[in-house]
DNA sequence: AGGTCGACCTGGCAGC
DNA sequence: TGCTGCCAGGTCGACC
């Protein structure tokens, strides 16, 4: 799925589109998007709902409707949220699940090609699991270099598969946390544990630099993201490491290597890498 | 408790 | 061309 700075692309451009606007209709071109809510309920409690905000925490974007109610949209690997002002123009194909269409005539889909996404309406953020256990966002004074140093010295998971723990830090998936590593020249195999204060410090600087200049380039479009108008994310032109197996490191120019952690692939420099 | 693995789905691509 | 197997930005529950 779309990482953090996918995320907050989508929330920042959704923000500025959807803003006080009502639902005055909402098309659902294939229920199975919806887990555990049966279409009517759906369609009856999204009905006429005033958008108020647009927010994200980690990976999820929050739709908050002035009635209390929030969508929460977690993309998971290929959900998209597609805005149109006219929706006369809108283009539904085969991977789109739903539409809402507002008072304005725009609208808004939602596409997903592997159907692992939820969408998911609660009239109080608490009752989501995940958002309980969920950590402190990377650009929040509460994830600090002091507070990782706290965990990390009781846990013997490698760096990389603590990265993406979404209750460590919110955000981080499998493209940032290569990215990341690189950045701070730590290789993704050190067990937590073994990484020194200096380490830890530049980790969490790196953790915010790349998150943020990905942001500004408005995220990386691997294979299907696409942000809320349709286009892709420029921040591709900046990875360093992740899917450039046996292409030359950017620094050393020895070969990057691809290896396999918790089930999903990692990229690193052996050499620039310690 | 913490860590890892498989399942959930569809589609693109390489190799035969 | 068409088949097979593998891989893909995430998360959860089951298991060790």
């Amino acid at each position: 799925m779309p990482e953090l700075p996918e995320v907050e692309t989508i929330r920042r451009d959704l923000e500025k589109r959807i803003l006080s606007k009502s639902i005055t209709s909402l098309l659902i071109h294939d229920q199975r998007i919806l887990h555990g809510c049966k279409p009517a309920s759906f369609k009856a409690k999204c009905l006429g709902q005033i958008v108020a905000g647009v927010s994200r925490r980690g990976k999820a974007v929050i739709i908050s409707f002035q009635s209390q109610t929030h969508l929460i949209v977690q993309l998971m690997m290929t959900g998209q949220l597609i805005y149109l002002d006219d929706h006369q123009q809108n283009k539904i194909d085969k991977h789109t699940k739903l539409t809402f269409l507002f008072h304005d005539n725009s609208c808004l889909n939602y596409n997903d090609q592997r159907l692992f996404g939820r969408l998911t309406l609660v009239n109080n953020l608490e009752e989501l699991k995940f958002l309980k256990m969920i950590g402190p966002e990377p650009f929040q004074p509460e994830f600090n270099p002091a507070a990782m140093k706290a965990t990390f010295k009781s846990r013997k998971a490698p760096i990389k598969s603590l990265l993406m723990n979404q209750n460590f830090v919110a955000g981080i998936g499998n493209i940032y946390a290569s990215e990341i590593l690189f950045d701070s020249r730590i290789n993704p195999r050190r067990l937590s544990f073994t990484l020194k204060n200096s380490e830890i410090e530049s980790l969490h600087r790196s953790t915010v630099k790349i998150l943020k200049e990905a942001i500004q380039y408005r995220g990386t479009s691997m294979r299907n993201y696409l942000d809320s108008s349709g286009a892709k994310g420029e921040f591709i032109n900046r990875i360093k490491v992740y899917g450039r197996e046996n292409e030359a490191c950017l620094i050393c120019r020895t070969r990057v290597v691809k290896i396999v952690q918790s089930g999903r692939s990692t990229f690193y420099c052996k050499r620039c890498q310690k």
